[in-house]
DNA sequence: ATGGCAAACCTAGTTTGA
């Protein structure tokens, strides 16, 4: 049964080892990291070779950064929209995509959307218009193929994904603005597989470092699978697991796996 | 309204995160 994950773990360097007991645990088969915050040239990839797993990145210095973990050698890789979309290759500059084919007629695409600042500020802008351009991306993959979209979205789709939903007009990650770009994402035909298995409120997948954010349960969930029909009526199980979070020099985000038969 | 924490960067204070 294919395990599919993914995690935001805040440094690759600094949360190495975290990442390879994780690994050596759950024996997930495809791993999609998002702020590995470094480049390819120094990407630790000796770690996970060791473990039998193939190393795809796209990263740069210290912001940004995605990567996937494959126990089998992948085809297909491309990093950022360019391959797909030219006329967006100016996203690029920031590395926050990478996609491969896990099978002939299946592709893994692992994004790391931007964060967004504050409300109506640059950022909050141009992560509106990243969406936008992960929307266009997608249009193309969804015609030709089985998707699994993953990673940290930097959205809560709704109220109940985030401890205190009030204010949420300006609250970025929670604005009508940012859910409705990702409700255009998801109606290409997506399911968010978390959802597919567990309608309670109070499931988070970040917490702030500060005020004992953890502690207290006082989270989002940002960190997403998004599965195409065929992929969801193979789905079994779609979890967090908070068990990283409670470590010492923890990243901020837990890891979301699906599991697939 | 602010701070609280963590990481990276030409090591000290700035930028980013959500």
């Amino acid at each position: 049964m294919p395990k599919i994950a993914t995690w935001n773990v805040n440094s690759i360097r600094t949360r190495l080892d975290h990442v390879c007991q994780w690994l050596d645990s759950t024996g997930v088969d495809y791993l999609c990291l998002q702020e590995t915050k470094v480049t390819d040239a120094e990407f630790p990839r000796q770690p996970f070779l060791d473990r039998g797993y193939h190393v795809y990145c796209s990263g740069q210095k210290a912001y940004n950064g995605v990567a996937i973990l494959s126990r089998q050698p992948l085809a297909g890789v491309e990093a950022g929209f360019a391959p797909q979309l030219p006329s967006h290759s100016e996203l690029d500059t920031q590395k926050r995509l990478i996609r491969a084919q896990l099978a002939p007629d299946v592709i893994l695409v692992n994004v790391y959307i931007p964060n967004g600042g504050e409300y109506d500020s640059e950022k909050y802008h141009y992560k509106l218009h990243w969406l936008k351009g992960l929307h266009a991306y997608l249009q193309k993959l969804t015609a030709q193929a089985e998707v699994i979209l993953c990673g940290d979205f930097n959205i809560a789709p709704e109220d109940k994904d985030l401890f205190d939903a009030r204010d949420r007009a300006t609250k970025v990650g929670a604005t009508d603005a940012e859910r409705n770009l990702l409700a255009a994402i998801r109606d290409l035909g997506f399911h968010d597989a978390f959802r597919h298995f567990t309608n309670e409120p109070g499931h988070y997948s970040w917490w702030d470092y500060r005020a004992g954010a953890f502690r207290r349960n006082q989270g989002w969930r940002i960190d997403h699978l998004y599965i195409t029909p065929a992929v969801k009526a193979r789905a079994c199980n779609c979890r967090i697991d908070i068990a990283p979070r409670r470590l010492p020099k923890p990243s901020d985000h837990a890891p979301v796996i699906l599991e697939i038969e």
